[in-house]
DNA sequence: ATCACCGTTGCACATTATGCAACACAGGAA
DNA sequence: TTCCTGTGTTGCATAATGTGCAACGGTGAT
């Protein structure tokens, strides 16, 4: 691993959260001011970062190009989108994600935002939890067995509720019933009051290779009711799963 | 500046091109396999990178996390959209984009597509050439005086076309000419059979902060037919001034 | 089973990243 | 205008990390 390196991912990182100036730079990774200007520099040269009238550093125009590219590698999206929109509307105006699993998180690639006024926080690009949502259940449970338990190995499993799965081993029966009936679902285990079921996305030989999930907050359908749009949810995957082979071929 | 970081970075622009191996990469670099891989093991751990299931490379999930945020942080865009929208329905549906400069280049920052067949191309977050595009000597039209004389220091004059300008003196005749009208044009210099006109969005203190240009191929007008597009263009960036003002106070 | 290809690990040392001291510059206050 | 403060920048020496080599491990095809 290079150090020089991750110093500077972490001031990409940082600066995703606000400007700032070379002495926050710095201080922020502990080392010496020259250091810090060194790797802002280069990461200027290239247009990672960029530099106002001020010197305060902000993100550069390079993540805007390279975001949008890296997005569009995603090909599931274009296939998905109009499947998620339909499943939006067929459910009421609720919110649609779909995910994929990416070095031990699950992605948000697409959403259809709700359209009611209460709603859960999400951001194509954010990680989502595997332990804890219905898309990363579905996707870990979709894995490789071997790849899987290297992934579950490496979860930290913390609470985001007090209805998280706290351990390994209750996350491995969640997974194999998730295997069993084709779906998952996360019942106020990554945010109170939000219920979510998630189904997968698979290829013409069956790997999942996405997973699609209806977020539902309580005060719009209490948990029974957010299991009762699984046969929606399904189709949907369904179909995406289906446009996606034909399109392969 | 950090040889280890640019080579990183290198790394992301390479994979802005298609995945790769990891002997690709260290090809390309130049560097034996395991100093490419240790960088792209670093790039993956915050998810810069992603590898898929044949251990191809890829742009991984946090450009676009980041890239999101990175153009959101160019607050312009939101009071511009509408006024390139309508812009773009009044000149008969040709491509307008919002530029700004960024360390050595206009970078794109919102485009409306043209509704016409025949098209420049464009996307943004890439850069376009300050000696060659309205918006570019619009920009550096725009800089500081000693911040311009650096600029222009630093521009390759390398020619897109047989009319691209092709030296700093050319350079400046065009700059004093562009102050002093309001509006700049670049007649088949970036692009053979295509005519663009620019002009300046100010901030209340009177600097420039971003261009907007209209982008017309010859075979829909030429170029006065261009021209004529002017007082809408100025109409447009004028009330985006208005508007950036008026947000700011 | 063997072979070829490609990713990975451990080690030593070559090279680069780092921090220090000094300097340059810009902005604000007197 | 001058002075002061704060912050970015430069040059140098050396400490530390990045690098390449050799060997190994794993996978897929024959």
């Amino acid at each position: 691993m290079s150090q020089s390196l991750s110093r500077a991912l972490q001031i990409l990182i940082e600066l995703g959260e606000g400007e700032r100036s070379l002495d926050e730079v710095a201080a922020s990774l502990q080392v010496h001011k020259t250091t810090a200007m060194r790797l802002l520099h280069t990461l200027e040269a290239d247009r990672f970062v960029r530099r106002d009238d001020r010197q305060r550093y902000h993100l550069g125009s390079r993540l805007f190009a390279l975001g949008t590219i890296a997005l569009a590698q995603h090909a599931i999206r274009d296939v998905a989108q109009p499947h998620l929109t339909r499943l939006a509307a067929e459910t009421g105006g609720q919110a649609v994600h779909l995910a994929a699993y990416e070095n031990g998180a699950a992605i948000y690639l697409a959403k259809v935002e709700s359209t009611h006024a209460v709603r859960m926080y999400s951001r194509v690009g954010l990680p989502a939890a595997l332990h804890a949502t219905a898309v990363g259940k579905v996707l870990v449970a979709g894995l490789p067995r071997g790849e899987q338990d290297a992934v579950i190995a490496g979860i930290d499993f913390r609470p985001f509720t007090s209805r998280t799965i706290a351990d390994a081993a209750a996350y491995r029966e969640v997974l194999a019933r998730t295997r069993e009936q084709g779906w998952a679902e996360d019942a106020a285990e990554h945010e109170d009051f939000i219920n979510c079921v998630g189904a997968p996305v698979r290829d013409e030989a069956g790997r999942v290779i996405a997973a699609v999930s209806v977020s539902v907050p309580d005060v719009i359908l209490p948990r029974e009711g957010v299991r009762a749009l699984v046969p929606q949810l399904l189709a949907a995957t369904g179909a995406i799963s289906a446009d996606w082979a034909g399109r392969s071929s």
